[in-house]
DNA sequence: GTGATTGCATAACTAGTGTTATGTGATATT
DNA sequence: AATATCACATAACACTAGTTATGCAATCAC
């Protein structure tokens, strides 16, 4: 891995002082710049990414930003890390987490996905939005969807589907999911949670969220694999 | 409907001539600038769509254009209603022609997308990834989208699935569509033909195709619905 | 033939881009 | 206190963007 953000940006602040803020204001990192490219990138696309535009709103300038980096693609490129970092490594989690359990599995991601936010829907957007004029974003992003994919397949496979049959539904659902997050539909955890069921029936074949009445029991259902006693 | 490209642009030319080529060279028409943005969008995206790089592919400079256009969004405009016409147009035909039987119009739509090439997957990715800098853009991607889920939607009542569990399938197989395309895969028709029985199977609960043992007997089937006779 | 109009080309203007060279006040070192 | 280094700010350069003003050859009407 080539030069991981935080990392090199910490070593180059501890190497004169305690971590930041040494006089009237704080001192900008390379983190700074990240951040704002991330929230630039996410707002208005790559082209919205200029250097102006990003010191402007650390109240900074141009100036500043070659202190920290040698060439604007090289903040590009901490970008591009940051965005696979941080929509893979929490999915991840959650899938281990459930151990070897396929069904659980599957309620782990999904619940990664719906109440935790795994996967940042407008990043996820601008990433593959710069892809299309960017080889190196391009690579990046292909790199992380095989991940994924393969990460699905195991799930679908733990939960007993063969073969073909295994990464087609993987397909399926990534595919889906994927169209999701580009038709740039925003709706709240609740009327997500609503879908979940009628999903979990379509690709996996099970019935069992089927049967929960009210959204508050799918997300109990999500969150501890539990229903309320039967009050019959 | 304001300004259909073609009409504005062959009533500007026929008032003067017999259609085009008049002396030695052939006249630019709106019809050319249109297909030299769509070209450059879906090559480069919304920003290798520029005036200069237009006019030097059609072997003209930027004075040229503003005796075809006001300004460029008037061009960019006519792009999206091009897109709109094209990407909608053969799906909409062929599921007409399938009549009222749920499954000829599933049959139909499958073929259209993957025999017919009836969406430009380029095109529409493309036309998303503008969406996000271009706010009149994601107001045509909207308005066909939403006609587009609705038709998805109507397939799947004819198929017998109701109310809700109907617009749940239009969703996921639109979604996967849109995912599909999203993620840059270019398969050939065949690979793509090979995955269709799986698709319909989990779409559509029908497992019809999965008995097709070739890729040519799955095109004979999505293009007539027969199979060759059984020889046992 | 003469004038007017068409269908462009050329060049300039303003605004924005990444990048570089240079200046400068605050802090750290000696 | 003097000096060096840090962490920027300022300004300029070369380039590209959409747009506009102007020039000009070819065609048309009369």
């Amino acid at each position: 891995m080539k030069n991981p953000n935080q990392n090199s940006a910490a070593s180059e602040k501890e190497r004169t002082n305690p971590p930041a803020k040494v006089g009237r204001h704080e001192r900008l990192g390379r983190e700074d710049w990240v951040e704002a490219a991330r929230k630039a990138l996410i707002k208005e696309g790559i082209t919205g990414v200029s250097l102006r535009k990003l010191a402007s709103s650390l109240s900074a300038t141009t100036g500043a930003f070659y202190w920290q980096y040698k060439r604007l693609e090289d903040l590009l490129e901490d970008v591009r890390e940051d965005w696979a970092q941080r929509n893979t490594a929490q999915i991840t989690k959650a899938i281990e987490e459930a151990g070897a359990n396929g069904w659980r599995m599957y309620l782990a991601y999904t619940r990664a996905l719906i109440l935790e936010d795994g996967i940042d829907a407008r990043y996820e957007n601008a990433i593959r939005e710069w892809a299309h004029s960017s080889q190196r974003t391009a690579e990046v992003l292909r790199r992380v969807e095989e991940f994924r994919i393969e990460q699905l397949r195991g799930i679908f496979e733990a939960m007993g589907f063969e073969g073909k049959a295994a990464l087609m539904r993987a397909r399926v659902m990534y595919f889906h999911q994927t169209g999701y997050y580009a038709m740039q539909i925003f709706e709240t955890a609740e009327e997500r949670l609503e879908n979940v069921p009628y999903y979990a029936e379509v690709l996996t074949d099970r019935l069992d969220l089927l049967s929960l009445k009210t959204v508050s029991d799918i997300r109990r259902y999500l969150e501890h694999q539990t229903v309320p006693a039967a009050t019959e």
